[in-house]
RNA sequence: GACCAGUUAGCUCAGUUGGCAGAGCAUCUCCCUUUUAAGGAGAGGGUCCUGGGUUCGAGCCCCAGACUGGUCACCA
């Protein structure tokens, strides 16, 4: 691996470290006793302190200078004097140590008192520091002034690949995190108070079932058996539901082996709920109420700002039908048509139909080219076509539909929710249709039968109203990040490429000359047989590593083995 | 999968008709005891993403590829 020129100067900081008896990763406790933020809240002068993090700033000013250190809750200045550090005659802890033997990026434990500068800004005053761990790479670590930002950290590449130094640099992208953690634990305290229980069920399954999606494959070895990453949790929660519990949900990490974009992840997070007893009318109320504590929780107003929109988690949010949605924006109404009469409407409207087509995928279609990129404040959208929702119950008042609402907000889904079919010989029946309707070229179609979860719907479920959230994106909507990489620590990349020793044009170059030691420089360039790029670029690079050397002469250019 | 853009020093970025590779910060040496993007003086640092082509000569032009981002397609 080839260094940069303030690697190997930070390598050679750590011999003189070890050199001066200085462990640069010392394995003892460092007895911290104060934050930053604590130094910063309940400030006192003279106050004694005991604080360690990472060094972002230093600024030497001869026998005296000034520090920032930062700790997991922020930053606080450090003011190093010599004669502080050193008491007595040696003064080689600050003229060494400090200032040609520590870095940026090094973490260090600082005891020391509180004081305000003349320029009133809160510091501690070191009156001994300890080396707690050396940083040999070099952080990219930005400058702020008046506000402005520069030599930010930015490139979205490094900042996914190397997310550890993203983090320390970077304090608006750990705010991200900090609140994706604070909407899990609001969400889990308010499913808690209202009494229901958080369960686990299998990432691995024998029949990825619950959704539509590609899975991920893999292999038992002792059963010799596949076995899929889950694409979702539902079927699991609710054999939990026939076992007898009210109310079970799960923070669900889900694995679809699909495309990659700004808004899809192979692996994501969804959180599911069942309560028993209830339906989708109930779902909605409890959907809202949920959003709006969340909302609260993570940003402490139900407001929240996502892009160029301004949107509002205040429950009650708006209801519509999907029919009645169509209605409104296409004039065309679907109640009691048949598939050819939505189909031929579907083509009017400039939308790309086949035959493969049911009429349930002809009505979503119309829905999400039509209608869906409308809502942008969170709307429930009710009453979905039987067809394209095999696991929702039947509507009550019309069997085409089912009991289904999904939430839009910004024209993309967050959640999506069932009265739960629990009839066993309907479900049968819808995923036997399923089956069809993937045989006949549907890929979104289930075709896999899970008749284990037959059989438990056959022991009998109660009436039970359920709902999926996708928590990845509701994270984007809270702290207003348009792609999912920014709400993932380490969303999914490409391989980085592996780095190579002597490339091959050098190694030719390399073997033509080893014989000869010495050769014409365009005997050479024949003999290695590269093309004329290959040939500038192996020479080139052999003269870099210091391996041959050219030299001109009256007879013309020779290349010699160093 | 298609199209567009990008890839140059540790970081952020310039780079002229194709003619020795540039800046700021960071790094190194020196000065500086309340500064804050501290300041002053000096120095070092490069696989110009990879491979091929055109050319006397390519960071720059042409072809192919890699990776990243964006838009679209796909995606319960």
């Amino acid at each position: 691996m080839q260094l940069s020129e303030q690697e190997l100067v930070r390598r050679e900081k750590l011999g003189k470290l070890r050199a001066l008896g200085i462990n640069p990763y010392p394995a003892d406790l460092f007895p911290v006793d104060h934050t930053s933020k604590q130094i910063k809240s309940d400030f006192e002068d003279g106050k004694q302190v005991i604080i360690a993090g990472r060094l972002m700033a230093i600024n030497i000013q001869g026998k005296a200078s000034f520090a920032q250190l930062q700790d997991s809750e922020g930053r606080i200045q450090l003011y190093f004097n010599r004669d502080e550090i050193c008491t007595g005659e040696d003064k080689s802890k600050y003229n060494d140590v400090f200032k040609k033997l520590l870095d940026l990026g090094d973490f260090i434990g600082i005891e020391g008192t509180l004081f305000t500068t003349q320029v009133g800004e809160k510091t501690v005053m070191v009156k001994n520091f300890k080396m707690l761990s050396k940083a040999l790479k070099p952080l990219p670590i930005p400058k702020q002034k008046d506000g402005k930002t520069y030599d930010a950290f930015t490139d979205p590449e490094q900042r996914y690949r190397q997310r550890y130094a993203d983090l320390a640099v970077n304090p608006h992208v750990k705010e991200v995190f900090v609140k994706r953690t604070k909407l899990f634990n609001a969400m889990r305290q308010f499913f808690n108070d209202a009494g229901y229980f958080e369960v686990e069920t299998p990432i691995l399954q024998p029949i990825p079932g619950g959704a539509a999606a590609r899975p991920f494959t893999t292999h038992h070895n002792s059963l010799d058996i596949p076995l899929y990453m889950r694409i979702a949790n539902e079927l699991y929660l609710k054999r939990l539901i026939v076992g007898g519990f009210d109310g079970v949900y799960e923070f669900s990490k889900n694995f679809r082996n699909e495309g990659m974009d700004r808004t899809h992840n192979p692996e994501f997070t969804a959180m599911e709920i069942y309560v028993s007893y209830k339906d989708y009318n109930w779902m909605m109320d409890f959907c809202e109420q949920l959003l709006e504590h969340c909302a609260n929780a993570v940003n402490g107003t139900s407001e929240a700002t996502f892009g160029e929109h301004k949107i509002n988690f205040k429950a009650p949010y708006k209801r519509i039908t999907m029919r009645d949605s169509i209605l409104e924006f296409t004039g065309f109404d679907i109640y009691n048509k048949s598939e050819d009469e939505i189909r031929t409407a579907a083509k009017g409207m400039h939308i790309e139909v086949d035959e493969t087509m049911g009429k349930g995928k002809l009505i979503d279609e119309i829905f999400g080219e039509k209608c869906e990129g409308n809502y942008i404040q969170p709307t429930f959208i009710t009453d979905y076509p039987k067809e394209m929702s095999p696991l929702c119950k039947e509507h009550r008042e019309n069997p085409e539909l089912t009991e289904r609402f999904e939430l839009m907000v910004c024209g993309k889904e967050i959640a999506n929710a069932y009265s739960e079919l629990n009839d066993p010989i309907d479900q049968r029946e819808r995923f036997e249709h399923q089956l069809k309707l993937a045989k006949k070229g549907d890929d979104e179609a289930t075709e896999f039968i899970d008749e284990d979860f037959l059989r438990a719907l056959e022991y009998g479920m109660p009436p039970t109203s359920g709902m999926g959230i996708g928590m990845d994106r509701l994270i984007m909507f809270l702290t207003n990040n348009q792609s999912i990489q920014e709400v993932l620590f380490f969303p999914q990349m490409r391989p980085e490429r592996k780095q190579v020793d002597l490339s091959d044009n050098e190694k030719a170059i390399f073997e033509a000359l080893k014989a000869e030691k010495r050769m014409d420089l365009n005997i050479l360039k024949s003999k290695s047989g590269l093309s004329n790029k290959g040939w500038d670029k192996g020479l080139k690079g052999l003269g870099k590593h210091g391996l041959t050397k050219v030299e001109k002469t009256d007879d013309g250019l020779f290349v010699e083995l160093v």
